[in-house]
DNA sequence: TTGTACGCGTTATCAC
DNA sequence: GTGATAACGCGTACAA
């Protein structure tokens, strides 16, 4: 059906060898020839299969992510350093998305093992620890992005989230702030309860209402930000300021906000803890954030890859965490 | 270093044949050989290597996705929609982004052949024609997906973006709006020019304004929102209504129109067309839109593509339009 | 039911 | 500079 190196050959008159030397580059074949094989590979439309060239190379050319959720912002833009840095490098980019179901983890991870993928990143759930392991054991590269996961011997690029609470927190504190209710997120994953934690230790570190109350914990969507915002509001003491761990909840709870007849900031302060991109541009009131980097995560990681690809000596370990930064807009204010 | 089919069927002393039929499950195997074939499975942790699997049986398990800018929530529902579906069929997806350059985009076709990819779908800048119909050609399964380019025989999925066109310039003509300005899209792609000629002769049709001044075109970006906008606004009769074909666009036109003081709609209406995700529905002042669908654009293309892998006949090709849906919010009013 | 042998499309190692 | 030939890891007739 379509045509081999077989039929190159035999098309151009030469051996098999020489058409594979023409293909890779090797300088060691005659410009007659090199003309010749050139010519009947772009008259027999020719495409070299890699799947052929992986076999034998013992490669596979393929980086794999692993995503909790494809359609979330955050996430894509992950995937966009990613492929950034794949591309750069001719590789091929596999991309999966657990929905932060472990089941579905487990089934890209064998997936990407089988595919032989030459590095994974992954931004897990928390439940795979032993599949993951087993990868790293088998000496793929593999770097864990966004959310810690701990006792994975492997690299790890993210956002410091623990300084991002603290600058959160200290901003509302510094405008008076003591009641602060936080929209967590899924406490189904690893990385929710580490995050809740970090908070808790936070608030208490800096004096800020103890009420167990004024945390929601739920999954990472629109609807739950909704009801966690609305269920704040109702509290017997409401909460003066909000604080969003992630750009979905946020979107909820500024619609319930919306719905519900809430002013932000008169009625509540809000501040989110998400990538600044153009979208927290153009909802009014501007939403006070600290910024997180998943472009730069995507890139960090990518490379990290690559690198440990170039160089196989096993060198220690890297926790890349960047840098948030305050953005302050109009959602929150003084009480 | 990594087990092979031949170390398993060593260390379980069975023949090589034995063990492969024992991962593909065939019933010709003793259930005692099978127990033990399986044990040193997962003695050995060893992973089928699906390389040598395509290469045997001359398939892939992948098919891949072209899309136009991998961060634009539009086209990630569209990849999400793709996703959806070939996890059901257990295929691996691979995802390359063009950012609207043809040169890209060749290179990412040409991938997708070396890969032996099992079908392909494209969001194409419409500048690889011959390259697609090659493709085409060699009997892969090709899906173009919201842009149209004509003169490719493959199926297509997209919105029907002649009927939005109409039913929001309709819906601007209804409120007493004649001049109509519009924020084109990338004048380099085909379908940008395609969509251009649409609205043209829409506009002409309902016999609204025909100053050309009032169309402006530039590249899918953010900071092409703000000046067409801008460049609007400042027209000595500026138009009294804007369209905005594209989210990016739309919102690069919000953030200008609230830097410069311009009220929506007071002073100018606003309608956009794209999918109608979360976030339009926290910006305010309420964005009427007409509605877009890429998740099901992502869902059917997809479908496609697992059809004609299964039934290799050749049906007539298929073009599915989607049908699009206003939504009225504030950003519209009457003159 | 089980094992053997061949070939998938390519690269790499040889002799020539 | 060139052309046989043996792998790469696996699936699958075929024979046993």
């Amino acid at each position: 059906m379509v045509a081999t190196i077989k039929d190159v050959a035999v098309k151009a008159g030469v051996s098999l060898g020489t058409v594979s030397k023409v293909i890779n580059g090797d300088p060691s074949v005659s410009d007659k020839r090199r003309e010749r094989v050139m010519a009947t590979i772009a008259a027999l439309g020719y495409s070299p299969n890699s799947i052929a060239q992986n076999l034998r190379t013992a490669n596979s050319k393929t980086i794999s992510v692993l995503l909790a959720n494809i359609t979330n912002p955050f996430q894509m833009a992950l995937a966009k350093g990613i492929e950034e840095v794949a591309v750069a490098h001719s590789y091929n980019l596999t991309i999966s998305a657990t929905n932060e179901q472990s089941a579905k983890e487990l089934e890209s991870l064998a997936m990407f093992e089988r595919n032989r993928s030459e590095g994974i990143i992954i931004c897990s759930t928390g439940k795979t620890k032993e599949k993951i392991c087993s990868l790293i054991e088998k000496n793929i590269p593999v770097v864990m992005v966004d959310r810690f996961v701990p006792g994975i011997p492997c690299d790890y690029v993210g956002d410091d989230f623990s300084h991002a609470i603290d600058i959160a927190l200290q901003h509302l504190q510094a405008l008076g702030h003591n009641r602060i209710g936080i929209i967590h997120g899924d406490m189904n994953t690893y990385h929710g309860e580490y995050r809740h934690g970090l908070v808790l230790s936070q608030m208490r570190k800096l004096g800020l209402s103890q009420d167990k109350d004024l945390h929601k914990t739920g999954p990472y969507t629109y609807e739950q930000g909704e009801q966690a915002f609305r269920e704040l509001l109702a509290m017997s003491v409401p909460p003066t300021a909000i604080l969003a761990v992630n750009n979905v909840l946020c979107a909820g709870a500024i619609h319930a906000a919306n719905q519900s007849g809430v002013t932000i900031p008169d009625d509540v302060s809000l501040i989110l803890i998400n990538e600044n991109n153009f979208m927290w541009d153009i909802v009014s009131p501007g939403i006070t954030m600290v910024t997180q980097s998943p472009l730069t995560i995507g890139r960090r990681a990518a490379n990290i890859i690559f690198e440990r690809l170039r160089n196989k000596e096993k060198t220690a370990f890297t926790a890349t965490l960047l840098a948030p930064t305050l953005v302050t807009r109009e959602s929150t204010r003084s009480l």
